[in-house]
RNA sequence: GCCCCCAUCGUCUAGUCUGGCCUAGGACACGGGCCUUUCAAGCCCGCGACAUGGGUUCAAAUCCCAUUGGGGGCACCA
């Protein structure tokens, strides 16, 4: 761990929708950043778009975000000396700000209606040019634009973007880039409606703010040197630059759609971090997984926790490169944090998964002794009430025909049934442990000549009604006794009935 | 169309800055084996990559150039 000053840094969403992969990667590193240098992390809620404003969704940001984890030091919900915290509550500050760049020269009032616009985007496309303002009001005398203003003309505010030379910027992941200005444009800072776009807002935000550390997606590369101007053009000290790269689908070919995202729902799978935790994975695994798309500690090491990221994160590891969003790793990572979890806290987050799954009176108490059974046969929590869910029904159903042996027919599977019932029959209640139940059922398997497979499995059938269960004799001593044996003579009579058939 | 970014196994990556230790390491997935009452877990083995072409150099995955490929952006969205 480098010892650095403490950092200030900054997740801001919109709310416009659930967080994402993306989102709660870049949340992440700014997280792991803040507590690795003492410093704060901050969340800012930038809603200055108000027809894009998706109620519900600034809590739900939240929720998922604390669900990662990732508790925010300063934000709109709890303060904190640089508020307020959400962008629409801050509307006159980015006004004041804006003004300030008219009086200096950098920016200036245009008075083009979107009509006009939209029909010279549409001539120079026409001419194979690309959009751009093309300078109508950049050189309106400053009296003759605030006359009009006062007047009430609509108008925006837009940056004066030097006609010549080029600006170098600098991002962390690669080095210096250098522009022409002439490519960058006349951007909007203010709508007509008053309201600041991003450009001016985050920019004013962040410097107010002081923020140290600007992580962001590299979707913002191309307007990354009009950032810069506008902090130049105030004369603010530059915050650390870093760009991360996107997230492509699986196949590594194009970013992920909206399409992509509902396909990978269907198929338990999900880019939405609030899908994820209902679909059974845990905030350890999550985090793990998505701090290593773009991220690495060595060449070997990948098993994270919370707190080894916090002490191993360094920016000067992060790679530049786009990277595929692969589910699989995820099933991966989550299995074992399944398995480095403490039973008892492993028992009491699959509560919850059983009573969604329809089991609503189950407890931890009652999952305690299951855990041990299961903890490395599920990948995802939502896996627990599937495998184990005949612990909590009165019955089960099986197949009649998968209770039939392997390699014996229904006739000679009831024969098998009867004797492992007797056996089972003859242990004690209030014994009924793997210690007696195993021993006497491995004699009868020698006695019959057969393999433990044949005879264990039509148990297993008859007790859980699956074919795949947890080790059988643990299993049997948490159903018990009775209700073994009430599902043996379920059974039998199954087979019975099948062998009547076949004869 | 214009601008910007990126480029090692199918995928995530180590190695690139500071050329030689790289007949390129790890992980996921995949194939096989061991263990085994089912299924997992665990262990072992295998498959599999420096985009291409030019340079520079005694030596290039590593440096330079070009090409190709991929990604992103070009809104009174963020």
């Amino acid at each position: 761990m480098t010892t650095t000053k403490p950092a200030r840094v900054r997740f801001a969403p919109s709310p416009t929708g659930f967080l994402h992969l993306g989102g709660a990667r870049t949340a992440l590193y700014d997280y792991l950043l803040a507590r690795q240098t003492g410093g704060q992390f901050i969340l800012r809620i930038e809603d200055t778009d108000r027809k894009r404003y998706i109620p519900g969704a600034e809590e739900e940001l939240m929720r998922s975000l604390r669900w990662l984890g990732l508790e925010w030091d300063e934000g709109p919900d709890k303060g904190g000396p640089y508020g307020p915290y959400r962008q629409s509550e801050r509307k006159e500050i980015y006004q004041k700000y804006a003004q300030q760049l008219v009086d200096s020269g950098h920016a200036y009032y245009c008075f083009c209606t979107p009509e006009r616009l939209a029909q010279m985007r549409k001539e120079q496309q026409a001419r194979g040019e690309p959009p751009h303002y093309d300078g109508t009001c950049r050189n309106i005398p400053p009296e003759e634009a605030r006359r009009r203003v006062e007047a009430g003309e609509p108008h925006v505010i837009r940056f004066k973007m030097p006609k010549e030379g080029t600006i170098t910027v600098h991002d962390l992941l690669r080095g210096d880039i250098t522009v022409e200005n002439r490519t960058l444009d006349d951007y909007i800072l203010v709508k007509s409606d008053g309201w600041a776009l991003y450009h001016l807002a985050a920019m004013v935000d962040d410097h107010l703010m002081g923020i140290t550390h600007v992580i962001r997606g590299s979707e913002w590369l191309p307007t990354f040197p009009l950032h810069a101007h506008i902090y130049r053009a105030f004369g603010w000290e530059e915050p650390i630059w870093v760009h991360l790269s996107v997230f492509l689908k699986p196949s590594g070919k194009g970013k992920m759609s909206k399409r992509d995202a509902e396909v990978f729902r269907k198929g338990h799978k999900s880019i939405f971090i609030k899908d994820l935790e209902e679909l059974g994975y845990l905030p350890e695994a999550v985090n793990n997984w998505i701090a290593l798309m773009g991220w690495s500690y060595d060449d070997h090491t990948e098993f994270f926790t919370m707190q080894d990221l916090i002490e191993k994160f360094s920016l000067e590891r992060l790679k530049p490169s786009p990277a595929a969003v692969n589910f699989s790793k995820l099933d991966h990572f989550n299995g074992l944090h399944i398995r480095a979890l403490p039973e008892e806290e492993l028992a009491r987050r699959l509560v919850p998964y059983f009573h969604a799954a329809g089991y609503p009176d189950v407890t931890v108490d009652d999952l305690r002794p299951i855990v041990p059974l299961i903890q490395t046969r599920i990948t995802t929590l939502d896996e627990a009430p599937k495998i184990a869910g005949f612990f909590f029904r009165e019955d089960v159903e099986p197949v009649p025909e998968e209770l039939i042996a392997k390699k014996l027919d229904a006739a000679q599977s009831v024969e098998v049934a009867r004797r492992a019932r007797e056996v089972l029959a003859a242990v004690p209640e209030d014994a009924f442990t793997p210690e007696n139940t195993e021993p006497p059922m491995r004699a009868l398997v020698d006695e019959l000549g057969l393999k433990a497979g044949q005879v264990f499995g039509i148990v297993r059938v008859a007790v859980t009604g699956q074919r795949v269960s947890p080790p059988l004799f643990e299993t049997l001593a948490i159903v018990g006794k009775a209700k073994t044996i009430e599902r043996m003579d379920k059974a039998i009579k199954m087979l019975e009935a099948l062998a009547k058939k076949t004869q």
